[in-house]
DNA sequence: GATTGTCTGCTGGTCAGACCAGCATGAAAA
DNA sequence: TTTTCATGCTGGTCTGACCAGCAGACAATC
């Protein structure tokens, strides 16, 4: 026999979930003021100290920001915010790690197939310049990780589907987040340009096939830079 | 002139660094129970109300779990939270919906072929129920767009890929808010549950295959019911 | 002895009221 | 016109109070 597993709910959280839904239903948007904690607690009519605890969850949750003395203001969504890399990041651990990269097998060698077909020549220039950018940091010796994530996100907006991009974009920024070792391993920096090289190249000639494949070699590559024990 | 970013750190903040710093260094355990609401505040020097903010806070991270007339303990980090679906959806809330079918086409079919790799037999199981429940919700003819979309859900779910089902609740959200005219094609809804049940057998066979190529008909076929307002 | 009931002390949930520090606005003073 | 400052707002914090629910100890009952 199951039971009814009682639905408690508590005052802070409902209000909580009130305001996210506002926010979310698009009556607030982001800018919007929030009406002041004390404003609150009478038009709800729950006592402050509800309406502040639920205020406070939100202010964690990087969706609205606090300002004392001028109240409370609607924040406008990051692509940070989609990853709580800040509180939780360190419990990425490797299951984690893989699960991401088998996503982005899936999603990035198909997204460079709709580059190959829809990159502009402003798209391929900016694909350029960054390369460039890479090759003169590389060889001074300064660190790289962030010019290479860069690569792969022009290559997304280059599919010109802005999903995709946010889909890259999160998906990166926890790569980076779990830390690379790609310095550690001799000729690994320079490989990985040559590849972005030969990936830009193959996109510039719109061989979908061919890009599709090399990137695919090439995630594959870095895979192994990062940490990733227990990997089969 | 740049003034000093005076250290405005709000004590419930505070208290929740503090808290969050204690669980990653380990020195709190998914399982371990924090001291009283009471006690913190003791031990702390601070009002109860800080103390509970920042509790709240916490409990809004899925970081402890409070159980009234117990107390708050640690949670078990899930992978799950450090994605958030929610954010996701505000970032691509614009995009349009040819956007997110292409990005679907891309994923769908991959965490499919996965599916086919690793779904347990209970992962089977629940997609079997989910379609006798779609089939009774249709001859009753009532709304069968949610379940619809749930089957989709479970898939991702079978491929055992957390990130994939976060992306696809996403995109399967977004698509659901745009709006579906399902109901407006003939036989359209009857089509869908057959194909549905076409995808689950052949994933149940593990024919990844063919079950991933069914599954971008399936998609093509579902286009038709969106409304594709912006497109070009 | 095993079950049931009850009492008591704990825990979180909520509220009201108070006080502080800082921002904003506008009136008064320069 | 510009500056000063008083006032009323806002969030930040604390305290004390009360409620509901859990847990353990203990007594009453079968």
């Amino acid at each position: 026999m199951i039971f009814t597993p009682v639905n408690r709910v508590t005052t802070s959280q409902a209000v909580a979930d009130q305001l996210i839904g506002l926010v979310r239903q698009g009556i607030l948007k982001p800018g919007d003021k929030l009406p002041s904690e004390r404003d609150l607690s009478e038009q709800l009519n729950v006592g402050r100290s509800s309406i502040r605890e639920a205020l406070q969850s939100l202010a964690m949750l990087n969706i609205i920001e606090i300002m004392p003395g001028y109240g409370a203001v609607v924040k406008e969504p990051q692509s940070s915010d989609v990853l709580r890399a800040d509180v939780l990041g360190f419990l990425i651990g490797d299951s984690m790690a893989r699960e991401l990269l088998e996503a982005r097998e899936m999603i990035e060698p198909a997204s460079v197939r709709l580059a190959c077909l829809r990159a502009t020549s402003e798209d391929l220039e900016r694909l350029k310049v960054l390369l460039d950018t890479h090759e003169t940091t590389l060889t001074d010796g300064k660190p790289i990780n962030e010019i290479s994530a860069r690569f792969h996100i022009l290559l997304a907006e280059a599919s010109h589907n802005q999903v995709v991009v946010r889909f890259m974009e999160s998906i990166l920024e926890l790569l980076m987040q779990r830390g690379r070792k790609a310095e550690l391993i001799p000729g690994y920096a320079a490989q990985e340009l040559a590849e972005h090289r030969a990936i830009f190249q193959l996109v510039a000639e719109r061989n979908a096939d061919a890009a599709a494949e090399m990137l695919l070699r090439h995630i594959v590559h870095s895979a192994a830079t990062y940490d990733m024990k227990g990997e089969s």
